[in-house]
DNA sequence: CCTCCACAGGAAGCGCAGGAGT
DNA sequence: ACTCCTGCGCTTCCTGTGGAGG
């Protein structure tokens, strides 16, 4: 019989595999020592009582802004006792300034209900209770009088529906407390144009310390990486050159930390299913591989309806074998665009869908091709005519399956 | 060389949805 | 509630392009 304890055992790859995780936040950070400093520096006045500065933070994916605005949390974990709280919110789940609230209502008060009170309650309970002024006159305790000072974390702020009153009230709650506690704001994006959505007040309020983090280079990424496969995997399973490749891969992906890293945890889970001892670069590559489908298939499930006739019309031209009229340098099949079109137009009858005209499908094409699924070239000598001839990027099979699975 | 093929891709316009103005 | 406007997805029409075939 097997137990759970079996399977525990068993495992010879990896020793913490939440380390890889990019919800993880490491004690250290490195390549982060001037930002982290930075944002201490701006928070740093709450611990004697004074209102901290707002931090705006923008840097692209995996440029470690949400690690570090969570690490500097942690360390203000330890002055709780000066009535210090910190609170952390994913904007994709808490898209509204009335959810933001309620969220942090919630973690402060445990009965608090889920629903059901007006937004300006919300607010006068949150500014109740950073005043804390003492509603049972506990006069015994002062120490448990003393205003609070709190901490919001604002992650992928740019999600935020009402941003500009969500920012709005809680850089005015500081007005309404009469110094009587702080809330200091940390917001993060990753978009550049975020600040267009903001009026100028706003924008005033929450970047009164902004922070750009820059993407890792390569070497750069091979230190993090190297260190956190340290804490992940088993002594001596991981080599060197393995994560060299990892982070060269990550590096040309706009210096993605959480790249690297996803692609450390799929060869790990990759070494682990083949029962293999090591983690080299042959693992990296397929962990790359299936990272690259599963983001396309993420993609395709996403696309408008037509966009997938065409994308499944053209995997099952290409999944005929008799049909091999143009072959490209290597060796996969091209298809003009004149047959691709009507394979999609035979698909929609199939389907029960009316056809787009071919000039839309010509669009179809640029789009699908600019996310990378098809590539296309004009045609040169060998063909009679001007045109477009297209490749599927990714296993037809499988881009069949994502359209049948997503519509 | 001319013509035809098989498209590429610009321009104009159409119907509709959704937001602003009244 | 209503018009007006604008943007979007799309069709229709049209001119342009480069090689193939006669």
């Amino acid at each position: 019989m097997t137990t759970f304890e079996e399977i525990l055992n068993s495992n010879k790859i990896f020793e913490d595999r939440n380390a890889l995780s990019p919800h993880f936040v490491p004690d250290l950070l490195l390549y982060r020592e001037e930002e982290l400093k930075r944002m201490m520096v701006a928070l740093a006045p709450i611990i004697n009582g004074k209102k901290g500065k707002n931090i705006f933070i923008y840097g692209k994916t995996g440029s470690g802004k949400t690690s570090s605005a969570r690490l500097v949390l942690n360390r203000l974990e330890p002055y709780r006792s000066n009535g210090i709280y910190t609170f952390y919110m994913n904007c994709r789940v808490y898209d509204s300034r009335y959810k933001v609230l309620q969220k942090i209502l919630s973690e402060i008060k445990h009965n608090f209900a889920k629903s059901g009170h007006s937004f300006t309650l919300l607010y006068e309970e949150l500014v109740d209770w950073i005043e804390n002024n003492a509603k049972n006159s506990d006069h015994a305790n002062p120490a448990q009088n003393h205003a609070r000072h709190i901490v919001i974390l604002l992650d992928e702020i740019d999600l935020v529906g009402d941003l500009d009153s969500l920012v709005y009230t809680l850089t005015r709650t500081n007005d309404d407390l009469h110094l009587r506690g702080t809330l200091s704001l940390i917001g993060i994006s990753n978009r550049v144009n975020f600040k267009s959505k903001l009026d100028a007040r706003s924008i005033s309020s929450l970047c009164e310390e902004e922070l750009v983090f820059q993407p890792y280079n390569a070497t750069q990424l091979s230190q993090i990486l190297t260190e956190r496969c340290r804490i992940a995997f088993k002594p001596d399973i991981v080599q060197e050159s393995a994560i060299n490749l990892a982070s060269a891969i990550a590096a040309s992906e706009n210096g993605d930390a959480r790249y690297a890293l996803l692609l450390m945890s799929r060869a790990g889970e990759l070494a682990e299913s083949q029962n293999l001892q090591r983690i080299t670069d042959k693992e990296v590559e397929e962990a790359r591989k299936i990272a690259d489908e599963d983001k396309a298939f993420e993609i395709i499930s996403t696309l408008p309806e037509h966009q997938k006739l065409l994308l499944y019309g053209l995997a099952t031209l290409v999944e005929e074998i008799h049909y091999k009229r143009l072959i490209d340098e290597v060796g996969e099949k091209l298809y003009s665009s004149g047959e691709v079109y009507e394979r999609y137009c035979s698909v929609c009858k199939k389907w029960g869908k009316s056809t787009r005209s071919s000039r839309w499908f010509r669009e179809y094409i640029a789009d699908i091709e600019s996310l990378g699924i098809i590539q296309t070239v004009t045609s040169g000598k060998g063909l009679r005519g001007h045109t477009t001839l297209i490749k599927l990027c990714y296993d037809p099979a499988k881009v069949k399956a994502s359209v049948e699975k997503s519509s």
